[in-house]
DNA sequence: GTCTATACCGTGATAGAC
DNA sequence: GTCTATCACGGTATAGAC
């Protein structure tokens, strides 16, 4: 048995693990599934991760880091390319998706996983609040900031509630449930982020601006 | 046992039901566990609804009818309004939203249970696509009706998109994962649904218009 | 150190007796 | 309508192979 093949045990394990607890969430799926489709004996997750739940939060946290990275480059760059007044809200926007393509563009269906397994993460009432706040609320702090400077007459909740709106189109894209291919008889693919984005940063900064616009109080 | 005991142990099981499923998923809820905080026997469940599936078939069925007779009345109250242009945008907007406030207005926990519950559904892989069309297309496709009619200009899929970004702040906002509570250390409640729909309507309305305003092919 | 085989024991859904 | 029994499957500990 060499180290590459270690490796890859270990690593076919976190890939089958996410794929699958994106697909049916965290009770959905047991460990002998992910043993049997990442053609491991089923102890050897154990051995690795310890429980399952260590098992879940390591993948949760596996491309956390990489992720978080990516976007705040993307706010960084559109700040320096910015006047002193900083980004408009569609840049701030735009970093804040645009980085998500890599799903997309990558071809690395891990991603794709890895971002509907936040998706099932974010929307869960047991999960979410603990889980997004440990993993996100140190950059989502950044984006709040870069958009309360682009919208210096917003109310202080309006910017959490507009947040909120944006956070929530953005999830129930990464959950690709086909819903919208379905609904639109074949005309939008849930599969393509790129045209979603596309809509939905004109939308959400379109939204932004009219909630926050003067109604300071 | 009277005919009441037996409607009210059926419809404690459809009640416990529906609060676990939609706070842990379909599979992280066992009979048991429903049986107990039903206060019933482990097997009742399974003779009134059959196997588990069909208990969470039933719980999602309950109350569709009236959520969407009660959505349907608001749109067509709406329409009945309006000059022969239709109603606008927003006033559409708000015939999808308002109705559900039932679930803050009844004090019926019930009914808050019950839309986390469509929210874990429609934001789930796995059962998402089909669960919700089987019950909610038919209205769905009378809304996005009433939005094309307000928005002349719309590219046919354009108007999808904004509706599945209305869909997703929508499904965030009816989990209640209590992020944005934490997000916004207290300032904005996950419960409040008043407060997200008083930002939900002009938020998206703006979305669909900035979006949808002139850009058929 | 990495991994497999196996066994344990609790819990699951559900059928059938009552 | 209710209770019990069944039996497969769950997570996980352990022993030892490589």
């Amino acid at each position: 048995m060499t180290k590459a093949d270690t490796i890859s045990k270990r690593n076919r394990i976190l890939n089958i693990a996410e794929e699958l607890f994106a697909q049916r969430g965290y009770d959905g799926v047991t460990l002998r599934q992910i043993a049997s489709g990442a053609n491991v004996d089923v102890a050897l997750a154990s051995y690795h991760f310890g429980k399952k739940l260590d098992l879940f939060n390591a993948v949760f946290e596996r491309r956390a880091e990489l992720l978080n990275a990516s976007r705040l480059s993307a706010l960084r760059l559109a700040q320096d390319n910015a006047n002193k007044k900083g980004p408009s809200v569609e840049q701030v926007i735009e970093a804040f998706l645009r980085p998500l393509e890599i799903a997309q563009e990558s071809g690395d269906e891990g991603w794709k996983n890895y971002l509907a397994l936040i998706a099932y993460v974010n929307n869960s009432p047991h999960w979410g609040a603990l889980m997004m706040s440990k993993i996100f609320d140190e950059l989502v702090n950044e984006f709040i900031a870069a958009l309360r400077k682009a919208l210096p007459n917003a109310k202080h909740e309006d910017i959490y509630w507009c947040y909120h709106n944006l956070s929530g189109a953005l999830t129930l894209t990464l959950a690709q449930t086909g819903r919208i291919d379905k609904l639109s008889k074949g005309a939008c693919r849930s599969s393509d982020f790129r045209a979603a984005y596309d809509v939905m940063i004109p939308f959400a900064a379109a939204g932004f601006r009219k909630v926050c616009k003067a109604r300071k109080d």
